[in-house]
RNA sequence: GGUGAGAUGGGUGAGUGGCUGAAACCAUCAGUUUGCUAAACUGACGUACUGGGUAACUGGUACCGGGGGUUCGAAUCCCCCUCUCACCGCCA
């Protein structure tokens, strides 16, 4: 979330800048400004009020030692009235902090200054593209066709024991899963990440420290009996290792790389759109974390979209990347890159990366700064993450686009991982 | 699931109603001494909110797992919750 004493100083240009994400911020800017100075109108008056009170409690300490009984007993008739003023500030003072930390809450992060203005992803900013789109024969099969033909990837069995949207992987499939899981994960600690292996569920402060809670609780699996969350993303449960933490100023930038299957309810998603691998609500990720110091965390940002790009290009697959405009960006995020693959089959752009910079947004909720060298004094960090890379749309494209009328091809890059070189129909 | 013991600052750990925001030790940082390293000595060393000051700094308030209560006054007493450890039960 935006820190107050953000707002504070450069309320005008917040509500600019929010503009371009078509966030009309006027209203509860100026809300927020009045709470503000109630807040600490109040909080003046109940300190000052509790100053009173320890004073007197001293006084009536001293005066019980000196064994003066009589005049502390004096003194205790005094307090009732204090103590009921400080009961009522207190009260008031707790609603004010409430009732600011609402408005605050629904402030999306500012957009970064490069963010271009628009409407929807029809507006986002072509950054470059690369890998060359394959020249697909008339009888080209898509991706769920194809996991048919080569027993790869089984969606009614998973309809059978779970439900839509919980495919089920076999042989050729499965492996080739493992494989580019190991793929990415190699890749991602060549580059410098340390590799996590977290937890599936998280808690609510967690949901809150990476703001999936409260605003998207709708999207995530809600295990109500421990009151824990299925993760929608590695980025919940790793991002959160620093939550409450200071780290030393030398420490940065953090890098943190993990593999998680990654659930999400997609309440609201119907259609084609949601066809084989395009959609579902389990689905295997690897994710790259980094923690930086906020004056290069842009560069972080630059380097991370050139290594998913360069696993995208490893992967012989043709590729786009896409500077999110305003009105497509997360409420979450200052600067977004998205990548896409093209699936020759389908005929289709497909998401299978998202790059963002979060800047402070989510350190200012989960507390994590580190300590100036200069200073010596905490200040919050900036949060980078993105996919590097999610499963199922990377393995669409790839078999579409390397199938032939009898086997489909796979990258070098894989070989190592999988065993094979290319997948024929009839194996186990 | 049952019983018992715990949760204190970066770490170990003292503290059972007021003089404790918190001893001591370790770690860290700065300085002194010292051919270098080490050792020794001296000093500094939590976070948040808030008032004053350009600032160094300084006044106030809160925080000893979380929440509530008793009291003039709570790390300390009471209640609830969470977590950790040990033993038992169950179990991959």
């Amino acid at each position: 979330m935006l820190t107050i004493n953000q707002i504070r100083d450069n309320s005008e240009k917040v509500i600019e800048r929010l503009k371009i994400k078509n966030f009309d911020a006027a209203k509860i800017i100026e809300k927020i400004l009045k709470a503000d100075q109630d807040r600490r109108r109040l909080q003046g008056e109940a300190d000052s009020k509790q100053n009173e009170m320890n004073t007197i409690s001293k006084e009536i300490g001293m005066l019980f030692r000196q064994g003066k009984t009589g005049e502390a007993n004096n003194a205790k008739e005094k307090t009732g009235i204090i103590k009921e003023e400080i009961k009522q500030l207190n009260q008031k003072l707790s609603d004010s902090i409430l009732a600011l930390d609402e408005l605050l809450v629904q402030l999306p992060n500012l957009p970064h200054e490069t963010v271009p203005t628009g409407r929807s992803s029809e507006d986002n900013e072509e950054i470059r593209s690369g890998g060359r789109i394959p020249e697909l024969d008339k009888g080209a099969l898509a991706h769920w066709d194809l996991a048919a033909k080569y027993n790869l990837i089984d969606f009614e069995l998973g309809n059978k024991i779970t439900g839509s949207g919980f495919p089920v992987y076999r042989g050729d499939g499965a492996k080739l899963q493992r494989a580019l899981i190991n793929f990415f994960l190699d890749e991602n600690r060549s580059a410098g990440y340390e590799e996590f292996l977290p937890p599936l569920m998280v808690n609510e402060d967690s949901g809150f420290g990476t703001g999936q809670l409260p605003d998207k609780e709708g999207q995530m699996y809600h295990v109500t009996i421990d009151n824990f969350y299925l993760i929608p993303t590695a980025e919940v449960p790793v991002t959160n290792i620093y939550r409450d933490v200071i780290v030393d100023e030398d420490e940065l930038p953090i890098k943190n790389t993990a593999y998680t299957p990654c659930f999400r309810r997609e309440a609201g998603s119907y259609g084609k759109d949601v066809r084989g691998l395009n959609r579902l609500h389990q689905f295997d990720k690897v994710e790259i974390v980094q923690v930086q110091h906020p004056d290069l965390s842009y560069n972080t940002l630059e380097e991370m979209v050139s290594h998913v790009e360069g696993l995208l290009k490893k992967l012989e697959l043709p590729y786009r990347i896409v500077k999110l405009c305003g009105g497509d960006m997360s409420f979450t995020s200052a600067l977004t890159y998205d990548f896409e693959v093209y699936s020759a089959a389908q005929k289709k752009w497909l998401e299978v990366s998202s790059v963002s910079n979060f800047e402070s947004f989510q350190s200012s909720r989960l507390k994590l700064r580190y300590r100036d060298k200069n200073t010596k004094k905490p200040l919050l960090a900036h949060t980078l993450n993105g996919s590097a890379l999610a499963l199922p749309r990377v393995v669409a494209a790839l078999l579409e686009n390397n199938q032939t009328e009898e086997v489909i091809n796979i990258p070098k890059v894989l070989y190592p991982y999988t065993g094979f070189t290319t997948i024929v129909s009839g194996k186990k």
